[in-house]
DNA sequence: GTAAAGCGCTTTGTATTGTCAAGTGCTTTG
DNA sequence: CAAAGCACTTGACAATACAAAGCGCTTTAC
């Protein structure tokens, strides 16, 4: 019955959630704040973006410092490790700029060869 | 108000899906069938698997090609756009390989420095 | 000098999404 | 000749994400 652990499967289990490359993408461009994030990132509920946030911080990903309380004021920013994952965005990166194009209709999106 | 398009945004959406990642790594190894793909990929329910393979082939990224109807067999494999994904699969890979560990209890995962 | 906007969230419903279990009709394997 | 495998579908249920409102307080904006 011993599953083996498998780092890469364990690893797309994390990446796939939803918002968290989007969450990456933002911080790799400089530390923010939890409502920053949620501009950069687009059409994040603030309640799920919050338990992301907070896994992402327990797994080691992002790390949180309170700068002050009153004014509210966080700075969330990736460490080391999570900073290394810049090698994934940039790769969807240039597959998407390869790949992705808009549709006739404007609305949807479509994979060319290109 | 006219939010522009940007095609990475819009691939990440697409990756982050649910089950993706995971049926794409799996087709990188080679085509397979609906039943394969569902064992490689590893718990996920065979409604989803149809609904998320029908996607991908409405996209452009794998191929459906049915060689037989009975007894059922079904051939999919990634197009020429879905096998360049292989750049993000690998540098997943690397980084998954580099920074994800079993914690003590063996039950969860960790990301470490390293 | 006061109203509005911003900060980082939490809370309460509701909608969307994914899941479980079972089942189909047929062939190949044991 | 029963059991297992193929590629799925269906329907009821559970988990997840959503919108909207609100909190207590400061900093801009008029």
């Amino acid at each position: 019955m011993s599953e083996e652990f498998c780092p890469v499967h364990a690893s797309i289990d994390l990446l796939q959630e939803k918002w968290v490359l989007h969450i990456i993408r933002a911080l790799l461009a400089g530390p923010r704040g939890f409502n920053a994030i949620a501009r950069d990132v687009g059409g994040v509920n603030t309640a799920t973006l919050a338990q992301r946030l907070e896994k992402l911080e327990g797994l080691g990903v992002i790390s949180k410092e309170v700068e002050s309380t009153m004014p509210p004021r966080t700075r969330y920013e990736l460490t080391e490790a999570g900073y290394e994952l810049q090698d994934v965005i940039a790769s969807i990166d240039s597959w998407a700029r390869k790949h992705i194009k808009l549709d006739e209709t404007g609305h949807d999106i479509e994979v060319v060869a290109g």
